[in-house]
DNA sequence: CTGAAAGCGCTTACAG
DNA sequence: CTGAAAGCGCTTACAG
């Protein structure tokens, strides 16, 4: 279906600085005496360029409120002004927060963002990302976890010649692509916390194996408590799904053992709620009886009662990293960013009883 | 910054059918034995096209999996295929479930969806969304609440001659720009469940009267308590803030009065956690000594213990009409979409004691 | 029903 | 350092 036609009923002379999109870059040549590659080679930030001449020519452009047209550009460019945001996490204060950050970064660029969401369990969602990607010849894209952990849908990516940036819990690939959020030192903060507080049976929840933040955050409590001599045994240690259920069903399993754990602490904060759930069951008290400690800072570790202590991954400034990582001059890569997750300490934890 | 000149070193000869962008209009004429207009009759439906012609052409673009560039189109058309998402809303959940059901309806189309969230408090957030939409020369776009209540940003959208659909609590504009949500009848039927399980004191939490899906809530809930000869009186109905912490405060205020309620509306799903809360600290336990409804059925509902009973708004369908609402065709407008809320019965409530 | 010409607003070679 | 020509891949008048 054709868009609609512009009906231009507008009033001819409009006295305002004239509707963006209206003056060209021929008016602008035009005005300022030069030729229109002049103008386009301002507009691209060519050295080639007199400084008289630029000021000149600029002061046309700002005078007019001139914007060079988008589509126009990426026609002749053959690429948009599109960067493309490509998902399958199901966590929507994730994926809202790290939207807002990669537009922080395009603010004023004149960049857009397109998103994507997708279910990577699809045998086809490479081919929808590949179609997404080339029909809006995107300038970038960035692959928020798990997806950012495909790397059959990466390969498809550099066989298209699409730039990219992705996300993940460690390094996966040149500095100058990844965001690595460092999951693990998460979790070091956690086992140091509890034990700092004196918990010597402490259990652990974890989600799917197969993720790689759950790998990491497991493996840097595990081992942090290792070094400290406090060395976690393996029936201290549940599976979860990273659901509320499945928080439930492991926190149950857990409370069962001899000696019983005096602290939880589980790799997602779904999980967590579902361990208070599970301690009310059983007429335990958070943080008297058992502590307790999540993973993700969602909106509902500040809900619960008592709120739960968690650690939080700066998701803004993450997209915002993404994001300006796929603008940045790939001749000059920026230097690669540092994230780290931190502990927010709240009302789910104290020492254990005696 | 220009984006990076493609490199173009691949493979001359790919004896795949052709990566998606190499084919133009032109390669399909000649193949075809038309001229590119007739090619381009046919991608945009004309009917001015022999049906045997129509055919002829149609395979030919099939076999080389041929896509028309959208840069190219949006160029000539003087509008892009894009279509914008306008948002102040901080609830993830119904941003990302919006989103999600706008994609559903774009799959498919060609076209993309670009977003644009914005501080409505901000005085220049309507000069924002003016160059978001002018600047990338967008098809449409639909606004949630509560930005779709601004008369100025719409204004300013007509001015610009720019499609758009709102989403509102009640019809504020045309039927084919309007997806109305009907909030009210969310709250009609709240109240006539609390009102059957034999409730005769009950409170009411609202949210700001500012907010057009707040008075509508609040307005469905009063008036069919009243029409149920159980009028609220005023004292019974606190005003906060949809946060957290003002369900706590409101409910403290309506358990303080004599007779205490039974039961409590709150008009999101936040402040019935609050109440939650305020229920658990004063030692009455839930749906015992108070039966508790929220509305949104955001996560955290079914993650309380007990598990909320709450009101559903098929956010999901809104999306999805919304966008669909953009794409149609302006001559021939589809029906008003019919959005109905509807309550999950949960745990929360039971009839009063004694 | 179909087509040749001009144009959308920019950029890329290629000259100078 | 600057410019005239050709082109990106489509569509809009205008003919026939």
């Amino acid at each position: 279906m054709p868009p609609r036609r512009a009906k231009d009923t507008r009033p001819a002379a409009a006295p305002k600085p004239s509707a963006a999109g209206k003056t060209t870059i021929n008016d602008i040549a035009r005005l300022a005496g030069v030729s229109k590659k002049t103008v386009s080679r301002i507009i691209n930030h060519s050295p080639l360029v007199r400084e008289d001449t630029r000021e000149k020519v600029q002061s046309v452009m700002n005078e007019l409120g001139f914007v060079p047209d988008p589509m126009a550009r990426a026609l002749a460019f053959r690429r948009s002004f599109l960067i493309g945001m490509v998902y399958d996490n199901p966590n929507a204060e994730y994926i809202v927060n790290m939207l807002s950050g990669a537009l922080d970064s395009l603010r004023g660029t004149g960049f857009e963002l397109v998103v994507h969401p997708c279910d990577s369990k699809s045998p086809d969602y490479i081919e929808g990302v590949r179609q997404f990607v080339l029909q809006q010849r995107l300038h970038g894209v960035f692959l928020v976890p798990r997806v950012s952990e495909d790397q059959a849908l990466v390969d498809m990516l550099k066989e298209t010649d699409c730039r990219y940036a992705r996300i993940a819990a460690i390094s996966l690939d040149d500095a100058a692509r990844m965001i690595t959020t460092n999951d693990r030192e998460g979790a070091v903060e956690v086992a140091k916390y509890l034990e700092s507080l004196g918990h010597k049976h402490i259990g652990l929840i974890t989600g799917p194996q197969r993720y790689l933040s759950t790998r990491e955050r497991g493996a840097g409590f595990i081992d942090t408590l290792s070094k400290r001599g406090a060395a976690l045994p393996a029936k201290y240690i549940a599976e979860g799904g990273y659901t509320f259920e499945s928080g439930v069903a492991c926190a149950e399993r857990l409370l069962a053992l001899k000696p019983r754990p005096t602290a939880i602490f589980a790799l997602n904060d779904e999980m967590a709620a579902g361990v208070y759930k599970a301690a009310h069951k059983l007429g335990l008290s958070v943080p008297e009886d058992l502590s307790v400690v999540g993973f993700d800072d969602s909106p509902i570790a500040s809900r619960l009662w008592p709120s739960l202590s968690t650690v939080r991954l700066p998701i803004r400034d993450m997209g915002l990293h993404a994001a300006a990582m796929l603008l940045a001059d790939p001749a000059r890569p920026r230097p690669a960013p540092v994230i780290t997750p931190y502990l927010v300490v709240r009302e789910s934890c104290q020492p254990p009883r005696g």
